[in-house]
RNA sequence: GGUCCGGUAGCUCAGGGGAUAGAGCAACAGCCUUCUAAGCUGUGGGUCAUUGGUUCGAUUCCAAUCCGGAUCACCA
């Protein structure tokens, strides 16, 4: 409807008044509520070369969109603005066919495939909240592809290779007295985080008594045996040394095995996981080729480099003189491998913004290659988690874990529910349930209702809250609904009431019908806060029509079945809607 | 220093050329003999960082300045 307003004033506005106008020049907003009407159309960018008064335009525009679009009942002109009404009927037609058809909200096929990389962590700790803000921001922007009509593939990128991983694998060689997740019952990711902590702890130890001994904080660094020990070490992995390989396996399974239940937590998925073992090497074919391409250059020491400073970045080097390859390099090798894995149109990569430079290099550099997905790379690139205190860091111990943080978010929903006495007679795994799905909603709707880009600030002493803008507060609204229908019974599933909506329920309609325009939006923009916000103002609205309107006991039996088809259609957009978010939703709290 | 991102209510965040700038939390006042009160209704709270510019109109766009963050590795 907003679109036709548009066309068909553009359209207007050429014949009345000969302006060239498209239909994306015109502005169609919803009508402020102070205001009498369903969608306005701004008319002000007209009046300088109509010469006219905007009542007068306005006027005019009204009679001809009216004559135009039979579904608008009456219009008002309010200064630069005129006001549409559209007639019950619409409204009434839109509730009846969303309500008997379940895929009316469906999109229709792209026919694109995206692939979409998210999550991505090192192989040497555990995941933490950065971990939960990526996989939640990246899963969700990949059911919202979905639901645009994209064909999606999920991948994951493991580091599992490096001086970083060598490290927590050496303080284990040295400290670990065989010890394993089953001998400590611990996760297999936590221990070997453990290690990685203990090598820093150790490390310092040396460092500081290398310094009593006279020497710099910078050669103390360098000479601390554990630093010696550990560049050998991966010296040893690079060659293919059976014994540190045979290491490296262990307790890289350990830490698949910790991530495994992490993401079966979350609830997130992949179609296939990377690893940087795996593909550091292909890059190498990729600076060959981008040599013999002249793309490329050798410097005298033999590196290679690539020159971007006509982009306005600066030289960047490809490979390292000693013929190893660098953190670009493995993208570059990775994406290569991915293209031909699956062919996408689009590569997304969900990363943080502090790798903004990386891949505007990456993308920079397959253009300059000439390969056919260099176009789609694009980086879905958010900000990162912040303490009230700062940035997160992990050498000072105020990383946020995300298994306790989830841990915690459960622990709380359950508290909260058991004061309200909520599940007093639900069976022990349906009141379990609740709780996981209560706990991740608020911890998921927390997250993803704030714009990706952007950083966010995040309270550990503050819990989250379960009441107001949150995950439990739409949960609950779906719940209620659940509950009435149950009440109601089946009754008006097939009925066919016609009724004028009053002022709430039009309120509820309206939110209801923007709904696909939103997951075309949250697509296209990769933001699920888009679609966090829209299903938040449906809960809203329907909260405010319970508050007004008696469904079970409505007046008559077709308004009755009017307000049923309507909260059941409120609960089917909130179910598809918070799925896309990755949040259950309970039928009964 | 160069580049990029941000600055909106006490706090956490929406809005992004258009009408009197919105939510939630926190504070205060009401609403459960009626479908779930994790709810609803209301009150108070704003120099949209500052200064210029563009325009019929700027919180929104542009520039400069200030503040905060990131980044510019033969680290990943």
């Amino acid at each position: 409807m907003e679109q036709l307003l548009r066309e068909k004033t553009a359209t207007i506005v050429n014949k009345l008044y000969g302006i060239n106008f498209s239909d994306q020049d015109i502005t169609v907003n919803q009508t402020a509520k102070e205001f009498v009407g369903d969608f306005t159309v701004v008319i002000f960018p007209f009046v300088k070369i109509a010469r006219k008064k905007p009542e007068e335009i306005g006027k005019e525009i009204g009679d001809a969109l009216q004559k135009e679009i039979p579904e608008i009942d009456s219009y008002n002109v309010v200064k630069g603005f005129v006001n549409f009404k559209l007639k019950n009927e619409f409204w009434n037609n839109f509730l009846l066919k969303a309500a008997a058809d379940e895929n009316y909200f469906s999109l229709p096929s792209t026919h694109k495939k995206i692939m979409v990389e998210y999550a991505g962590p090192n192989t040497n700790k555990p995941l933490h909240l950065g971990h939960i803000r990526n996989i939640f921001i990246g899963y969700s922007a990949s059911e919202i592809l979905k639901a645009a009509g994209n064909e999606v593939v999920k991948v994951n990128i493991y580091n599992d290779r490096g001086i970083h991983i060598c490290k927590s694998m050496l303080a284990y060689q040295k400290f670990g007295n065989h010890e394993t997740p089953k001998s400590k019952a611990i996760k297999g990711d936590h221990l070997v985080g453990d290690y990685y902590v203990k090598f820093d702890q150790e490390l310092k130890i040396q460092i500081a008594g290398l310094m009593t001994q006279g020497q710099t904080e910078e050669e103390a660094k360098k000479n601390a045996p554990l630093n010696i020990e550990v560049k050998e070490m991966l010296l040893k992995w690079e060659a293919g040394d059976a014994e540190v390989r045979a290491l490296w396996e262990m307790m890289n399974g350990w830490v698949y095995d910790g991530f495994e239940e992490t993401y079966n937590l979350i609830g997130c998925d992949f179609n296939k996981h990377y690893k940087e073992s795996d593909t550091y090497l292909l890059g190498k074919n990729i600076v060959e080729e981008g040599l013999s391409k002249n793309v490329f250059y050798k410097r005298p020491d033999g590196a290679v480099c690539v020159d971007l400073t006509a982009d306005g970045l600066d030289e960047k080097i490809l490979m390292r003189s000693d013929g190893t390859s660098v953190y670009i390099t493995q993208d570059l090798g990775t994406a290569d491998l991915r293209y031909k894995d699956f062919e996408p149109d689009q590569m997304i990569y969900t990363v943080a913004n502090e790798q903004d430079y990386h891949f505007k290099v990456l993308k920079l550099v397959t253009q300059k290659l000439e390969k056919k997905y260099a176009a789609g790379i694009n980086h879905l690139s958010y900000g990162m988690v912040d303490l009230p205190t700062g940035r997160m860091k992990s050498r000072e111990g105020t990383v946020v874990d995300a298994d306790d943080l989830m841990e915690e978010m459960i622990r709380t929903a359950k508290e909260q529910t058991l004061a309200l006495g909520k599940t007093e007679n639900f069976s022990e795994s349906e009141a379990e349930k609740l709780y996981y799905e209560l706990g991740m909603g608020a911890l998921k709707f927390f997250i993803l209702k704030v714009d990706p880009r952007k950083r966010m600030i995040f309270n550990p002493e503050e819990s989250i809250d379960f009441h107001g803008f949150t995950g439990p507060f739409i949960q609950y609204t779906y719940a209620r609904i659940q509950s009435v229908k149950r009440k109601a019974g089946n009754s008006y599933i097939n009925s066919t009431p016609v009724i004028k909506a009053n002022d709430s329920e039009l309120q509820l309609l309206l939110q209801l019908y923007l709904y696909p325009n939103i997951i075309k939006e949250a697509a296209s923009n990769l933001d699920p806060a888009l679609l966090a916000n829209h299903i938040y103002f449906i809960a809203k609205s329907f909260n405010s029509f319970y508050a007004e309107n008696s469904i079970t006991q409505a007046e008559t039996e077709e308004l009755k079945n009017y307000r049923l088809l309507l909260s059941d259609l409120t609960a089917t957009v909130i179910k598809k809607g918070m799925k896309l978010l990755g949040i259950e939703v309970p039928e009964r709290m």
